[in-house]
DNA sequence: CGAATATTGTACAACTTTTAACAAACCGGG
DNA sequence: CCCGGTTTGTTAAAAGTTGTACAATATTCG
């Protein structure tokens, strides 16, 4: 039932080839934890937008929008400030923009360029949506620690996540 | 550039609606950097098994596997070891048994069920991934923490994972 | 026993994501 | 102005995922 990632190989092998240290006890139930967590907690958030008819990743590009002034982005922006190829945020737009979500508009500075823009449908969504998806991150999430903890989980992830978003794109 | 899933809605109702409150600046920024995290730390571990030609959740079937009695396991313990649908797993280990990598095998107690079984080459790709992806694992995540950092978040993440693994499964 | 019920794993179809190739537009230097 | 190189976003095809239905057992219990 475990779900170890970096267990030591059950047959070691010499001590002298030691390069990298294998995590101790400590470290592995720490990261397993956090892999599991990771995992569940997007399952179960996503379950919980389920009946409003969106996915998680439509979910981030409507909040995203609906913080972007006017409420648009150009497709590169977005693209990048939800961690996707652009080929995947192109499809995602497609199908967002069937489903009346948001809508694509030319770019008037750049001919190339497109915008995404969230519709009035879009808008009431997130306005909609919003207070159960928050409901869903306190009930199996943030409720669930201590105010010290949050302030120090913080303080310990944010130079991590800086770490990670620096490698992003080189490589 | 900041994905915020949980910002109150800049068109705030009436106070009078009050159920769940949205979240505080602490605890907004704990939980943006959590996703951020997880999201980034998923897409580098992933770049930096490709060189195996492998996909982080091969990788993980070759971990679980690999510890398993007999380097086997039936295939729904090992869906639910991984977190994957049934259906999910079958494609998997189709693709996994077609590059070598893992073998099914008939179950003998009972007919309708089958062993996912590790085969030589599933065992020697493990032993020579896994240092490259303990060393990612550590470069980008664990050693970025204090040995106190790491105890304390796993005392707070383990009732998490232990809360949402309750949910898995019902409803 | 034997009928109803559960479980196991697959197969198909619909959908999403990835990869690679591409057209269109921009940009900078000669 | 024009040529190469770059950026922008889309597209087609391949790969992966999900949901549902299904056949083949098992299991339960009257």
């Amino acid at each position: 039932m475990e779900t170890n990632l970096t267990e030591a190989p059950a047959v070691s092998a010499s001590e002298s080839e030691a390069e990298t240290p294998w995590l101790t006890a400590a470290e592995q139930r720490f990261w397993r934890a956090h892999l599991e967590v990771s995992k569940l907690l997007d399952y179960q958030l996503g379950r919980e937008l389920q009946p409003h008819n969106l996915a998680i990743n439509d979910y981030e590009i409507l909040v995203v929008l609906s913080e972007a002034p006017d409420r648009r982005m150009r497709m590169t922006d977005l693209a990048t400030a939800t961690l996707q190829s652009k080929s995947r945020l192109s499809h995602q737009i497609t199908r967002m923009e069937s489903a009346g979500l948001v809508l694509r508009q030319e770019c008037p500075g750049d001919r190339r360029g497109l915008y995404a823009n969230l519709t009035d449908l879009g808008w009431e969504t997130m306005q909609k949506v919003a207070p159960d998806h928050v409901r869903s991150v306190r009930q199996h999430f943030v409720d669930r620690f201590t105010p010290e903890q949050i302030d120090a989980m913080y303080q310990a992830l944010a130079p991590v996540a800086e770490h990670l978003r620096g490698l992003r794109g080189r490589g």
